[in-house]
DNA sequence: TGTACATCAGTGAACGCGCGTTCACTGATGTAC
DNA sequence: TGTACATCAGTGAACGCGCGTTCACTGATGTAC
């Protein structure tokens, strides 16, 4: 901790912690490097020895969230692997925890205006993300008589919009909107609604 | 057309339309006012007879945005009146028509970092489109046996969100992403299989 | 264990430019009489 | 119908600043011998 050298020691670990502070503060249009910089207690030039660029250091960051996310999202599947339900439910439930545990990387990931293919590593993280959902949604629809089974990209689709949608409306309340429902309940209610639709809940079985 | 005069006669617009362009091109980072001048060929300082600042502007437009939006789905609502449920799905379906016809607006809405009460103007007419969703959902969820009828802000919460992550994430293809159905599809099929779910479609009937 | 030296990770100052905004101005328009 | 004048909607130039980035430099670190 009591770190006086010249030397930093760990500044391209602290300068991506300065960059998630000041995203989920100000908004990444607001982010400056500079800013990071002051932080870090660097001098301005520093961060050009860990990154190439402003739009580097941020696909660098979009890249380790996308890995957090899939490996997230996996450990979500694997953990309720017994019931395909359950083990979909629990990617739902996986997406919002990622965006409430870390709202500077999702930011990052899907507002910031990183392309999700800036980068062959970005690009295979992101990907390998929304494959977990995929296998989610494949295992799901077995459960469904083959002659009303809808494909399950489809399904995932359905999903992930869904989950996307629900955390950039209600997960952070940026106006005065007061909501009336959480963002975990719109969630789970909407995921609830949804399998009742596939068949999949009993139709009774209404919480 | 040929307006060689001195006075513009209606710049106002012409920079609006010059905005939406703009912002439609390279999104709402990018944009500049001193572009957005040059386009309606007048000088950096004419933009500031008529807007007192860019970020007036670009509330000025999203206001205008929320106000036709809100027409559009009003629109929609009143013309399925004869039965509730093609009514709720009338309004899901604008609200994608929506995006996809003023994608410029759309942008400006709810992706350029306006906050949607920076104007009681803005944050009216925003409300109002939200209202309409409101009212479909209350109409929808009469048709719910009572003991197992969801809040009506609720579902109107979920299609608000569905519909928004579907346009976020299928309606624009920004990466090479390339999809398997298109966002009407999604939209569609989505919000067929969450009606199913309400009990408000035949189990049978899936197209 | 000590020394020479390459390499690494910082500094400080400056650059260049783009962008939002302002200011004094001027040409065009509309209206009172 | 013509003229004086207020008002409106532009111009052109400049400002100021912030921000990303570069460059020559220097102190610290690690390694060969």
């Amino acid at each position: 901790m009591a770190r006086r050298s010249y030397h930093h020691g760990n500044l391209k670990q602290t300068l991506i912690e300065a960059t998630l502070d000041l995203v989920e503060e100000r908004g990444p249009q607001a982010f400056t490097l500079a800013e990071a910089a002051k932080r870090a207690k660097v001098s301005v030039a520093a961060p050009y020895r860990h990154f190439r660029s402003k739009q580097d250091l941020f696909v660098e960051i979009a890249r380790q969230g996308f890995e957090m996310f899939a490996d997230l999202m996996e450990y979500a599947f694997e953990s309720a692997n017994a019931s395909p339900l359950a083990a979909f439910e629990a990617t739902g439930h996986a997406y919002l925890a990622f965006a409430r545990r870390y709202p500077g990387h999702y930011i990052l990931m899907f507002e910031s205006g990183v392309p999700l293919n800036a980068t062959p590593g970005l690009a295979h993280e992101a990907q390998r993300a929304k494959a977990v959902v995929q296998r989610a949604a494949e295992r799901l629809v077995v459960g469904i008589p083959e002659d009303s089974r809808p494909p399950p990209t489809m399904v995932s689709d359905h999903i992930w919009a869904f989950s996307h949608g629900v955390v950039e409306l209600f997960a952070r309340n940026p106006d005065g909107t007061r909501t009336l429902f959480s963002a975990e309940d719109l969630l789970e209610t909407g995921m609830g609604v949804y399998l009742r639709g596939l068949g999949l809940l009993e139709m009774d079985t209404r919480k």
